[in-house]
DNA sequence: ATGAAAGCGCTAACAA
DNA sequence: TTGTTAGCGCTTTCAT
């Protein structure tokens, strides 16, 4: 395939209008038209219209490339996510959007799809392009790389998992605690084998949740059975096929955990082939509260995250980063909520009550 | 708020490395540094090694910035979607990353989040970067302007959705037959009040899909009435009010349509609430085909779009106007497929001819 | 308050 | 094949 490259030929890029152009249709200076369109410098009423019309009249449109390189900032906000189609990084986004606008930055979107060759291209994408400053949830703990970022000294932040290598300000959710609360959940309610589909453990998110498992086993005084742990991905076909794996054991669950979205859908799905459906007969608990999960029948008890306001801390953490560079790491944990509903209940709840 | 600036003191961005620091490291020109970096032109193997040597012990990035200044074109390719929340455009995102790549573009997600000014901002923003092309899912057919990126020359593909004003390419789907086809096969099932729900009209998709929708009417011979058509916006609390007033009707409906995924999730909250569930009495069919679709109960009858195609195509069109820009206007609509399951049947389907 | 001029880091003629 | 050099469009001293 052919590098993308558009055509310069009699109908490629026309010859732009420039800072020069207006400048001279408004018989000023460049440096004048430079200081009317940047805003924050004095110019006298009189040229700034003459200006402002000018580049009206000519259609001006403000090269931000060379001004990036001038100033050697640009205005673009990296949120490199690992996958745009998991809900929990979508709603996450409109966080980041909301608050970055303030500050005078464009949020853009980079996709690394689960994969840490496409990490390592984004990552080094955001870097040659100087970008503002970079909102990244890592692939993996270990084998993420920022370095060519923190070369530039620009500005990282790690949201919803952990970055082990280096020290930067990071913000997540309370997992340990959320899967904690799930656990202790369905074994309050009486459920005696409790199962719990994780996700990659190279990822904190994942680790973290296992560890809330165990340490609610642990509390109950229940014995800890690896079978009973199964790796369900991050998708649906693969939360699919693990709750099918641990419906061949030979003692088999009574409830279920599963630590993401996907793999909730997945796992239901499994359920309804194996002629199963949650409830007192069956446990379940899925994280991530997604609307989906008060549409199924009966309605899924949910780990719900803050998506939002974690996307709205990791600006902040941005920002007082950019201003202050030797300022002391910070790590946010926000709290999750446990959203009790149908599927986790051995008997049913009032109506009023549902989350 | 404070524009963001990054501090410029002491921690501040350092001094950068450039071609310059590399070229004197290994004792050759800059020219001859920029030629093995960019990497298509011809530079004898021991100067390479040399330049590739000092390039890795000094980490330097290229700064691409300064070379989309220069060589006047960038390597992004603006995507600005109209909901990052919404399914179906995040699915999209994966057809045009995938061809992208092979171009040597990197795609960036813009939100506009369905404002009409925050789509001029970032218009603005991708004409601004100079961006090396950008794909669109417009807001309004008429109010929707793309004029920066045109007088720039940015190729600039729609998708989604049609633009009125200006001639671009285009990739959309069947919209209208999609929405007939529905229609008809609900009026074949025997279904005699067939309401539709719909979207803003301002936009070409639901313009188009309620015209699918009348024309099915039309060939029934069945009288189209008004009230049986409700504006379900473009999220489940829209699709949720909707519903809620065709059964306020004095005569209503006994099958609904729905046109977007986020609607129906939507509307099958407010059947439930209503205490009627989708079936042999009511018929139901929605727009777009996602994982909830088969994990409801009954599993629910879906216009599935071909998304990821359409992602694809986008890319196609655009790397074929930048290579010729006086190329003929080109418009692809990619069919939809239905996919029939329980909601819309008046008797249960054979389990394995399940879509 | 305004203008002149240098330079951000790179690429592409052009020359050697 | 390699080096020299000009200039992409802008911002920012430094003068005035």
């Amino acid at each position: 395939m052919p590098p993308y490259r558009r055509s310069t030929g009699p109908g490629g890029p026309p010859a732009p209008t420039t800072i020069y152009d207006v400048a001279r249709a408004a018989r000023v200076s460049p440096a004048t038209v430079s200081r009317v369109v940047g805003g924050h410098v004095q110019v006298s009423p009189s040229l700034t219209r003459r200006v402002q019309q000018a580049a009206a009249k000519l259609g001006y449109t403000p090269n931000r490339v060379a001004r990036s390189l001038r100033r050697r900032d640009s205005s673009l906000l990296a949120l490199i996510i690992s996958d745009i189609e998991n809900p929990f990084f979508t709603s996450l986004v409109r966080g980041v959007d909301s608050l970055a606008r303030g500050f005078g930055l464009s949020v853009v979107l980079l996709n690394t799809d689960e994969s840490l060759d496409e990490e390592r291209r984004l990552v080094a994408v955001a870097a040659a392009e100087r970008m503002a400053g970079v909102i990244i949830s890592p692939i993996s703990e270990r084998e993420s790389q920022i370095e060519p970022l923190l070369r530039h000294r620009q500005p990282v932040v790690s949201i919803d998992r952990r970055l082990r290598s280096t020290s930067i300000d990071s913000v997540t959710v309370t997992n340990v605690k959320g899967a904690d609360e799930a656990t202790t959940h369905l074994i309050s309610e009486g459920y005696r084998r409790v199962a719990c589909v994780i996700g990659p453990l190279y990822t904190s998110t994942y680790s973290d949740r296992l560890l809330g498992y165990r340490r609610a086993l642990d509390r109950a005084g229940r014995r800890f059975e690896p079978e009973l742990v199964q790796d369900g991905g991050l998708k649906e076909d693969s939360g699919y096929a693990a709750v099918r794996r641990l419906f061949e054991l030979r003692r088999p669950p009574d409830a279920i955990l599963t630590t993401n979205s996907l793999q909730g859908i997945g796992a239901l799905a499994s359920l309804a082939d194996l002629g199963l459906s949650p409830g007192p007969k069956l446990g379940f608990v899925t994280f991530d509260d997604m609307p989906w999960t008060r549409l199924v029948s009966p309605a899924v008890t949910a780990v719900a995250q803050p998506n939002y306001r974690v996307g709205e801390a990791a600006v902040t953490l941005l920002t007082k980063r950019a201003a202050d560079p030797e300022r002391k790491v910070q790590s946010i944990a926000l709290s999750t909520d446990l959203h009790i509903r149908a599927s986790s209940l051995r008997r049913p709840l009032p109506r009023l009550a549902e989350g």
